[in-house]
DNA sequence: ATGAAAGCGCTAACAT
DNA sequence: ATGTTAGCGCTTTCAT
């Protein structure tokens, strides 16, 4: 066993209660006497064990993250953000992955919460009807969405902190990007909407854009995963050359890459013969050739204000003050990348 | 405050044992009782508190994450690779990042003892002369290198555990590959040395390539960021032409993909005037066009191998056993991929 | 300025 | 089958 303040005040000649006080509120302590601690201390290489600590504080100084899955560069980039900050702050980190199972999402948050985490970021299928949120809410526990974009609030309702960006009118940004390079026939390739509500809004965003411009929406190709795709996949949308779009808009970068490398193997010339745009702007997405046209979210950043408002809220509470009417509702500003894999038209 | 085992029993009409005792030996509680306390948990909405299971335990069933940072996608799948794993296994993530700079690495790994996690999985810069190791090993807790790739056990010294590709030979058999392709003049685009010991091994494999070929290695460039780099870095390569080499060698594959982006704004078409392979087998890199030639090293494993190799650790030790001699020096088998990054010389 | 003691939530002897 | 109790490491009154 490691050695505990026991250790070290016996060693040093003192009670355990000078000992946490050293260590707790130095200047309280006389100089000489916590040069013997110090001292004890080295020699012992005693380590203050937080888990007495928290037990005692009732708080544990950490946080929990769940989010889908690091194989989509733009939560590993959140994350990043998140344990940037949170380091600064004096944060730990407890970090788990649902695979985009709505399921996994309450495993993972009970498990969070048993280790008593002083609060959770995490992105969910469906922040409107999410059982693990509605738990996250009973208990009490402040929790921080990101991605995920919520309704604004209603005036009953405690409105939900959250960091996105505006999913439905970036989408519909993204098309209008498209529309101006002369594109009609635009088709949405998206991630299975029941596992992303941001997919359906930026579903929406399609919509509205397609409608605004007076132009039939075409129905949206579903994927069963998120980021990976089949050549079956396209069969159907290649073969009638009626149908066949112009241009392809898909829900997330990787999707998009996928769709290209789909695309060329089944003997297409890009961009000649098919404009893609994508959505998150990986930053590799800007290395590649075709440049992968996208709308750029800074998710680096999302994780790094939902650290700071989660944190915010931990910190207000302590003060005994409720979370404000707005919580933290963060709708960042997102921006339209412009790339070589869209194709201007001909006959703008 | 949450219910504690307390309220639970008072509601049930139960001692606290008794209840410990339905949650830790379910079946030494007569059938009666048990229902009585289930019934007192799901009205309350308890939940055991790990922090105080893990004080009296000595143990808390998390693992500490140390890496350099997620911006790199190889580093991403790895901690994906362990989260899955530890998922399995029923343990928790703590996670951390260092940016690459080796002074963070004991920081982190001491707010980790802080946390008394169980054992811990990391990345150093330099796993043959790191402090951080040293101490890792004085406090006797186990540990789990991964990419650092470690030699050969001395006779004497107690073995570390790591679980990597053999950097050394892989980068040999990617600078094989090149020269397979017909080239010759070869020159190596390298992260900071002393950042990274694995750098440092891909070199040496590029050496040996070299050198079994008759041929005069190239002074390799070395950057000062791992996967970043500015136009100024080519300008002296490119600016002989008689020093100009044929084909580029990365030591991972962000770089290469940063490399080619260089590249092309200064003018050159590739791979025509330039070859560029790379190292890790990020999975973007088959994605795109034309694809990056690499050494695919099979990271998510090497975060599940990791994290079964501590696990495995932990468990012997409790029984009793110390690591065995060989520890776990896992050497994964890598892959070339060949891609069309890589354009075979005429004259061959 | 320092010490004694209670208690955070839990588990495991040791009783009964 | 169940209860009593000590103690994991720590912080914080409350005394002194």
């Amino acid at each position: 066993m490691r050695p505990s303040i026991k250790e070290v005040a016996t060693l040093a000649g003192v009670s355990i209660a000078t000992v946490s006080r050293l260590l707790n509120h130095p200047g309280t302590v006389s100089a000489e006497t916590a040069a013997r601690i110090q001292h004890s201390i080295a020699q012992l290489g005693f380590r203050p064990n937080f888990t007495g600590r928290n037990l005692r504080a009732g708080s544990s100084r950490t946080i929990g993250v769940v989010l889908p899955t690091l194989a989509n560069t733009v939560f590993a980039q959140c994350l990043q953000g998140i344990e940037l900050a949170a380091r600064v702050l004096d944060y730990s980190v407890m970090f788990t992955t649902t695979e985009y199972h709505p399921a996994d999402e309450s495993a993972a948050v009970e498990l969070l919460l048993g280790h008593r985490v002083d609060g959770i970021i995490l992105t969910v299928a469906d922040a409107s009807a999410s059982p693990t949120l509605d738990l996250l809410e009973r208990e009490r526990i402040p929790f921080v969405l990101t991605y995920n974009q919520l309704p604004y609030a209603q005036a009953d309702a405690a409105a939900r902190a959250s960091v996105s960006v505006d999913n439905r009118v970036a989408a519909c940004d993204a098309v209008n990007h498209l529309m101006a390079a002369g594109h009609r026939r635009i088709r949405m390739l998206s991630g299975c909407f029941n596992e992303s509500d941001r997919a359906v809004q930026r579903y929406l965003g399609y919509l509205d854009a397609m409608r605004a411009a007076g132009l039939e929406p075409l129905p949206p190709i579903q994927l069963a995963m998120h980021t990976t795709t089949t050549a079956a996949d396209y069969q159907q949308m290649l073969s009638s050359p009626r149908l066949r779009p112009t241009a392809l808009f898909c829900s997330n970068d990787m999707l998009a890459l996928n769709a290209m490398r789909d695309l060329r193997a089944l003997g297409l010339s890009l961009p000649q013969d098919m404009s893609v745009m994508g959505f998150d702007g990986i930053p590799i997405g800007a290395l590649v050739e075709p440049v992968l046209a996208s709308v750029v979210q800074p998710s680096e950043q999302i994780g790094e204000v939902a650290l700071r408002t989660l944190v915010g809220l931990l910190e207000r509470r302590g003060i005994g003050l409720v979370a404000p009417g707005d919580g933290g509702r963060h709708v960042l500003a997102h921006d339209i990348r412009s790339g070589t894999s869209v194709r201007p038209l001909a006959g703008t």
